[in-house]
DNA sequence: GTGGTCTAGACCACA
DNA sequence: GTGGTCTAGACCACG
């Protein structure tokens, strides 16, 4: 529906396949893409994420194995029945699992309760006005 | 002064020696590594951290390059003066950089505001009660 | 274009890795490596100097940091867009501090400017006849 | 005679009892040192130069080995007779190895014969002034 | 095939 | 004992 927009650093601590998994599993999370919905040609994704066509169908396997993406040779590639059930459960455990991590990092520093909701509330300000994207999980 | 605790887990994300750069900073931030302080020994930390004495050393010529570490060959290997300043400067530059990475995540996937703030205050409190380490940065 | 020579002295002051960053460096700043320019494999640079794979590896990410050279993992390395400027700026800035050093232990030992000059004059005319190489920088 | 002064720069290429070899061997090549004359004992020399009187001992052997230094066990340290022979000679070794390596070093980077005298030049002049050391080898 | 990182073990020089 | 560097060989993920 929306159009898919996959945006890969190559030098972050998250590899280059695990980081398309990861956007093409929260798109599916959020509805941008939906079941049964067809994904761009491989070497199409691979030029606009400026990565090696490997990447993008080592990302598409993982997906596959997650029942969220459904491979149909010789046609495309689609968003499996039911992708969004299980894309959405992906998503809140990542979510989770990354504030946890983040939160324990501020932690171990020593920075107080208040410091991270202080923390937390300027980042949510800097980026205020993007509520229109709507759709809650 | 307090006891410095590393842990490393060699099949998370970042690397082992990201890992050691990044809770060597946060310790040095929070003050519980102090300017001056005498680390332990590399081959130590090496079987402490379960790593090899390389990848200790690869961490501290990055630590000794931000100017967190100061390194005396053939004598030990110390907290800089002003590090203080500096590890702080890093630790909230990575902590905000990490909550800009969590929170873009969970836009891309159309969560609202409120939707994150729930999340995050539930993380919260998950880890309540730990608030007694004290000392704000 | 040209070729690169590289070659290491393992009992030289300078360490292995060193003397690579150096001749490097030299290289770009003289023209013989041009930006956009490939880098043979490490592995072949390190079997032609007689050095470890990771010895070169070391030498690389060092002047990565120099904005040198550019690593594409997976790909090549790179020598760095504007990376002339900046290794030509290195290279001034190292002759000058070497050849500064080697007047100050001259004068530690009360030679005087006449000396320095006539060493100076004989040196380059033992290794008169190689002007033809041409290129200044 | 003059006061020795001694700097060593732990951090540079040369390692320290190397430093202090070269310095100490300079020194009694331009007759700061006469020979005859006793030198400062270790553990001063060890203090003023910021070093551990056991690097200052593996210089002195090296010097003794020389024929530079002779040390008189219960007694101290002295220039050997003969000595400012000997150490001019290593001096001037040493000044041309160092200055033919420099322009090796400055060639392999394109510079021309003019670029290298202009650089001469301006570093003389940076350093002018000083000639009143007198003594010329 | 390509670079990146880690493990393992050795050697050096300083403290 | 202490850090620094190198050699050697393995594994990973991308191209």
């Amino acid at each position: 529906m929306a159009r898919l927009a996959i945006a890969i650093d190559p030098k972050a601590d998250q590899s280059p396949s695990e980081q398309l998994v990861q956007q093409v599993c929260f798109a599916v999370a959020g509805g941008v893409l939906a079941p049964g919905e067809r994904l761009p040609p491989v070497r199409v994704l691979a030029v606009e994420a400026s990565v090696n066509p490997n990447t993008v169908g080592k990302a598409w396997r993982d997906l596959e194995r997650m029942g969220v993406l459904d491979s149909k040779p010789g046609d495309g590639v689609f968003v499996a029945s039911g992708a969004a059930a299980r894309a959405r459960e992906a998503r809140d455990l990542w979510l989770s699992a990354a504030l946890a991590r983040w939160i324990d990092d501020a932690r171990s520093s020593g920075l107080t309760q208040a410091d991270l909701e202080r923390c937390f509330a300027q980042a949510l300000y800097v980026r205020r006005g993007w509520k229109q994207i709507g759709e809650s999980a």
